[in-house]
RNA sequence: GCUGCUAUAGCUCAGUUGGUAGAGCGCAUCCUUGGUAAGGAUGAGGUCUCCAGUUCAAAUCUGGAUAGCAGCUCCA
């Protein structure tokens, strides 16, 4: 391999030093402009960097424009980058002597045998691990883009003080940024809140904030969803339930939802009792396997339901269908004896992948640990981590691990989709649950007579139905497969001669259950097949003089245009077929 | 919730230093019956998000509320 390869910005490592290097000479900027600013820190990211300061003044677009320009200045200046050591006592002396409270705090935190490394740069000189460029000549002055200025917690703890974070983008080449900008922009319009506004799926109301209105085209997508989900767990063994959207409190202090998830409910009074409105369906499915005793031969036990929730997240992190305060989980419970738990699991994960596969999704999983308010013991948080993780290992999957994120009631595997700009959402979860069971004091009779707790996992696959749309609205820009299309054909009479053989093509279709349109509209055909286009309808069947004689139709797919005339039979046999094997095309 | 920004017609947006609003698309009507991504004409749409304040006068300035956007925190 040649010496050079590793300096392309298709290596990670070094795109990752690069753009740590602008990071740093972002700082410099900020430090020569606004010299009373404190620094935080300011790593490389997925797509750029960030630096996090602490101002006294809010940061709008016209810093971002004088600090770009400052740092072109900076590039110019091909000011050496050089690394230096110093002892703890003199590193700490060093921040206080430039008044940098941050840096301070950053080096107290640091281990006892660690080695306290800085960079200078000219005058300007930062705490930092490296590695680095030699000159910030290496950097392409104007191949740098500062994106946005936000809040950002010092430390992401939202009890410590909220600082301004400056993101922005670096590439070795002018038209590299320029491409990677307009990548963006067209990303921007898959985003499945301008689909869903153009494509009239949902929407979201001032009277409402959080709770979507599904209108009649997101509905289809909804219950075709919803269909598919049915068939496949009936397929898989599930029993189907439904569950009280609102339910009295002392079943919540009962679950631990009370102590652990109150600040996320929505309450409310009937006649003098006091009930909260669900924000899982976990505590109803207890009840629903408390209804009568069970054997052990009735496990495992899979009981599924599309159960809505609501909760109340904060205004700040509500964001289309992706974050919303009433949704639709596509929940599952399973109860089953400790023997069983990892085929159950197992089945779980390859149930979730080939969901995901069918939608030709690309997702990553993460294991959850315990959170520190976990209710069970230490054992059981190690037992619990303990058997996913065992589970993950086995089925061969890349994993990471996201420590502490897991529910109150014990870890979970969680399964991330991402949105047209890479933004990930968590969709499919699996968590593992010895608490709920012993909180509502399940229980089975074993081979021995004996009575015994069952396990239980509660899951999601799509996740929330609102979520899972928006993330297939995104990831298919709108033009949904047949099987999902609201509309699935529309028919385009070219002229008001070609109207009563329309209706007639339409009707048949109608007949033989797929969704149809027919656009009677007093326009060209050029205008209605736009239109159409931008509805991504998958199929227009454009039909004139000649198809009405002949009794055939035109057709036209969205993606491959015209593509001649057939029967109508082969048509319908050909679309039957697509929806029916849920083809992507 | 926090930091910053934004709010004008159904949609996308103009609106100069304060002097009661404009365009394109869409919609309606008429003409046009046109063969695979926009035919033409005419017309109807707005308490400029809401509530206060400053002013002779507020879409415009100030404060507050609400909602949205970007991010943080949190989360399916």
């Amino acid at each position: 391999m040649s010496e050079e390869n590793i300096y392309t910005f298709e290596n990670e490592a070094y795109r990752n030093t690069y753009r740590h290097t602008t990071s740093h000479i972002l700082a410099q900027a900020v430090k020569r402009l606004y010299p009373g600013v404190k620094l935080a820190i300011g790593p490389a990211i997925a797509d750029g960097f960030y630096y996090d300061f602490d101002a006294e003044f809010p940061m709008n677009a016209e810093h971002l424009e004088a600090l770009e320009k400052e740092m072109r200045n900076i590039c110019k200046e091909k000011l050496k980058l050089e690394r230096f050591e110093l002892p703890r006592a003199e590193a700490i002396q060093f921040m206080e002597e430039r008044n940098e409270p941050y840096k301070v705090e950053l080096i107290h935190d640091l281990p006892e045998d660690a080695i306290i490394s800085f960079y200078k740069q000219g005058e300007f000189t930062d705490l930092c691990a490296g590695p680095h460029l030699d000159s910030t000549g290496r950097v392409k002055g104007n191949a740098i883009k500062l994106t946005s200025c936000t809040g950002a917690y010092w430390r992401g703890d939202s009890n410590k003080k909220m600082l301004q974070r400056i993101y922005g983008t670096c590439f070795p080449k002018k038209e590299d940024l320029d491409a990677y900008l307009l990548r963006m922009e067209e990303a921007k319009k898959r985003d499945h809140r301008r689909i869903g506004k153009d494509l009239d799926l949902f929407m979201l109301c001032d009277e409402g904030p959080g709770f979507p209105f599904f209108l009649p085209k997101g509905m289809v997508i909804r219950n075709e969803l919803e269909a598919f989900w049915r068939q496949l767990h009936r397929k898989c063994g599930y029993q189907e339930v439904r569950t009280p959207l609102i339910l009295n409190e002392e079943l919540w202090h009962r679950s631990g939802h009370w102590d652990h998830y109150q600040d996320n409910m929505y309450f409310t009074k009937i006649d003098d009792g006091d009930y909260a409105i669900k924000p899982m369906n976990c505590p109803g499915g207890m009840l629903v396997y408390k209804r009568r005793p069970w054997s052990y031969k009735d496990l495992p036990m899979r009981v599924g339901e599309l159960g809505i929730v609501h909760r109340h997240e904060l205004s700040g992190a509500l964001h289309g269908l992706f974050r919303v305060r009433c949704f639709t989980q596509d929940d599952a419970h399973i109860f089953m004896t400790e023997s069983q738990m990892e085929d159950e699991i197992t089945g779980v994960i390859n149930k979730i992948d080939g969901i995901y596969k069918m939608f030709g999704f690309q997702y990553h999983i993460e294991l959850s640990t315990c959170p520190e308010d976990f209710i069970g013991t230490e054992e059981m948080r190690n037992y619990s981590e303990g058997v996913l993780k065992n589970v993950l290992e086995k089925s061969g999957r890349e994993y990471t691990v996201n420590p502490g994120d897991g529910a109150f009631y014990g870890p979970k595997i969680d399964f991330h989709l991402e949105d047209a700009i890479g933004r990930t959402w968590q969709c499919g979860t699996i968590q593992l649950d010895f608490q709920m069971p012993e909180r509502f004091e399940l229980e089975y009779t074993g081979a021995d007579g004996e009575k015994h707790r069952p396990i239980m996992i509660h899951t999601v696959a799509l996740g929330s139905i609102e979520r899972f749309i928006g993330v297939i609205t995104e990831h298919f820009a709108g033009a949904f497969p047949a099987w999902l299309a609201p509309v699935q054909v529309v028919v385009l009479p070219i002229t008001d001669r070609a109207a009563a053989y329309a209706d007639q093509i339409a009707a048949q279709l109608d007949e033989a259950g797929f969704r149809v349109e027919i656009d009677h509209r007093n326009e060209k055909i050029g205008y209605k097949i736009r239109e159409a286009q931008m509805q991504k309808i998958p199929y227009m069947l454009v039909v004139g003089d000649k198809e009405a004689e002949d009794g055939t139709v035109a057709v036209r797919t969205r993606a491959g245009g015209d593509q001649g005339t057939m029967l109508l039979a082969d048509f319908s046999k050909a679309l039957r077929e697509e929806i029916d094997t849920k083809a992507i095309k």
